[in-house]
DNA sequence: ACTGAAACCGGTACACC
DNA sequence: GGTGTACCGGTTTCAGT
């Protein structure tokens, strides 16, 4: 496995997290090289699976009428099983969009986008709250989106 | 403003959600259509921004260090004007990657990553609790992404 | 590791149905 | 709204340093 990244390839991941449709040609004028090299390491980024992958953002509110909630689920004993249990089931719902481990007052976060209110009691009850060693499951839903961008901080 | 979005438009939309680089020609070809219509509706699609941008997924992991934390945020009084503060405020901040208005127990919910527990210490305190009008900041950290494919499931 | 040039291919435009 | 063709610019490759 190669080493880290030097000062270039963070440029060019921070201009690719930007804007993924930016072209060699351009990236390399800003960076004041050719198209080579700036080439060469995108591949590199993307073959070593810094860049993980190249997507489309949508307006989903123009797309369809839709909530999202986030559900905080505890579990009744975190045993390693059961969390993987969970887990497993959970990558299998289209309606989690996303879902993180955390500590604290419960244990997963998760993300969940469903048509309406209706949707989301029906598939909180029959398809989270219904699975085994399932504690307690509140909800927050959201108003508005202020701010999504999801840019790393660190680069 | 021209009407919705036919079943072709969908398609194009879930594709280019999952993988922003492909082509026209392949979209083309999956659709039984050539590339000049799969072409144009792509443009119209985002010129009527139901595509927002483009963007490289990174795998931040491998790129540095970091944590990320969710923030649960109380306001003392949800005045309009202290929202709206509160909410110029957050765009400003880089830690902040996510930002929603929530209704439940807490105001906001942010997503936030930084270097490390210190980091976070300090920017909760300084950045967020020193905001003028906050009542409670409670905290989950992120021990583990478990998924976070962000597809609009209503697609 | 980078430059420069050449080859190639996909996005883009256009005439027509 | 769709097809098929042709152009053109950027991506991709490669020889050289």
């Amino acid at each position: 496995m190669p080493e880290n990244l030097d000062s270039i390839d963070r440029q060019i991941l921070k201009i690719l997290e930007n804007d993924a449709k930016t072209g060699v040609k351009t990236i390399a004028e800003k960076l004041g090289l050719t198209k080579t090299p700036v080439y060469e390491r995108i591949k590199r980024l993307e073959k070593e699976r810094y860049i993980k992958g190249y997507v489309a953002i949508l307006n989903t509110d123009k797309i369809e009428e839709s909530i999202t909630v986030f559900s905080f689920v505890s579990l009744e004993a975190q045993k390693g099983s059961f969390m993987d249990d969970f887990l497993l089931r959970i990558q299998e719902l289209k309606e989690i969009r996303a879902c993180y481990v955390v500590g604290g007052e419960f244990d997963f976060l998760l993300k969940v986008t469903v048509k309406n209110l209706d949707a989301y009691y029906n598939f909180a009850k029959s398809k989270i709250a219904s699975l085994p060693n399932i504690g307690a499951v509140k909800s927050a839903f959201v108003l508005n989106e202020v701010k999504n961008s999801e840019h790393f901080p660190l680069l």
